[in-house]
DNA sequence: CTAATCCCGACGGAATCCGTCGGAATTTGT
DNA sequence: ACAAATTCCGACGGATTCCGTCGGGATTAG
C-alpha cells in the first residue's frame, strides 16, 4: 500500500529545491543592502544552516549569487531580483529539470536512452518538459517577494487571468 | 560534487511512471482485440514482469484497466484510449502530482505545511501543478500509439505549432 | 587577536526506489 | 480430472538518494 503521499508525489522537488528558493527569496528581500549571512536566513527561516551551506555553493557555482568572506560577510544576489528567472534557480539547485533522462535539453543525455527514435512516449516527457521550464521561467524571484495579498502576484499579462492567485 | 544527471534531474518520474505508461500504451495498441499478457508485454517492452505486476494493481484499483484471470487472461483498457488522459494514468502510478505538499490539489494536504497563508513562494508550486496538470490532461493515450512520422503527433488545437514535436 | 563568516570534505541514518521471490487463486484446454 | 497459464498477494532486500550533521580551515572586520 503505497502511502497517500509519497513524500510529495509523482513530481517531486527535494528540500534542496524548497529551501534554496527559499534562501532566494531571502536574499531578494534584502537586496541592495549588503550581503546577508546564512545565519540570518536559516534563523529567520527556521531552516538548518549547516544544510543552507552546502546549497549555496550550487547557487553561487551558477553565478546567482555572490559571498562575502569574513566578518560582516554573506550572500547578495550578482542581479536584480526581476532578472531572475525561478528556472535558473532551480536548474541550479536541482539540475536539469526534465522529468526522464531522454526527454533532457542536453541531446547527449537524452541519447542514453537507447529507444530514441521508436519510442513514442517520449514526446510526453518532452512536452511536459517545456512545460516547466515556461512555467518556472515566466516567473521571476521578484514576484515571490510581494507580500500574498496583492491583486497579482504574476505580472498577469491580460487581465480577467484570476486563476493564477487562487488555486 | 553532485553528478550530472542525479537520476534524472529536478522533477522526476520514478520507473512505476515510466513503465506504467508503456504498459498502458501496449495495452491501447491491443485494444478492442481481448486482453494480453504481462508476460507479452513484459517480453515486447523488455521490462521485469513481477515489477509489472506490481505496478498494475495502481492501474487497475484506479479502474483504467480491468483484468480476466486464468489461461489466455490478462488486462485490457476499461475505456477507449481516446478517452484517457495521462493525467489520470500518472496520478494513479505516481500519487497526486504536486510538487510539494503545500500545492496539493487536496485542500487537507495542503494544510500540513504550516506556512499557509505567509508564504510566498507556495503560488509558484501551485503554478507549478497546474502547469502539469493542463499538459498532462491535454494528450491521451490515443496520441501515444501513433508513429512518430506522424504530422500530429498530439492534435495541435491550431495550425502552426511544430514545437510540440520537434523539441 | 578575536569573532564572525564563508568554505570544504567527509560521514551516516533514514527513507525511497526497484525490483525479486514464493505461493495462492482462478480460468482454459485436454 | 489434470495441467498450464495467468492474475493476485504479501513480504523481503540491496542499492541509491535524500537530508542533513560534523569538524575544521581560510578570510575578513573590528
Amino acid at each position: 500500500m503505497r502511502t497517500i503521499f509519497p513524500t510529495s508525489g509523482a513530481v517531486h522537488f527535494s528540500t534542496r529545491g524548497e529551501y534554496g528558493v527559499r534562501l532566494m527569496v531571502e536574499l531578494a528581500r534584502h537586496h541592495g543592502h549588503g550581503p546577508v549571512s546564512l545565519a540570518e536566513i536559516a534563523d529567520h527561516e527556521e531552516l538548518p544552516r549547516p544544510y543552507l551551506e552546502q546549497l549555496v555553493v550550487s547557487l553561487r557555482d551558477a553565478g546567482l549569487v555572490s559571498s562575502t568572506r569574513g566578518a560582516h560577510g554573506g550572500y547578495a544576489l550578482t542581479r536584480d531580483p526581476e532578472e531572475i528567472r525561478m528556472g535558473e534557480v532551480l536548474r541550479a539547485l536541482e539540475g536539469p529539470l526534465a522529468p526522464m533522462v531522454c526527454a533532457s535539453e542536453d541531446p547527449a543525455h537524452a541519447a542514453v536512452c537507447g529507444r530514441s527514435g521508436f519510442c513514442t512516449v517520449n514526446p510526453l516527457w518532452i512536452k511536459v518538459r517545456e512545460a516547466l521550464a515556461t512555467t518556472l521561467d515566466s516567473v521571476t524571484l521578484a514576484d515571490l517577494t510581494r507580500p500574498r495579498e496583492t491583486a497579482h502576484p504574476f505580472h498577469a499579462g491580460t487581465a480577467a487571468d484570476p486563476v493564477s492567485l487562487r488555486a
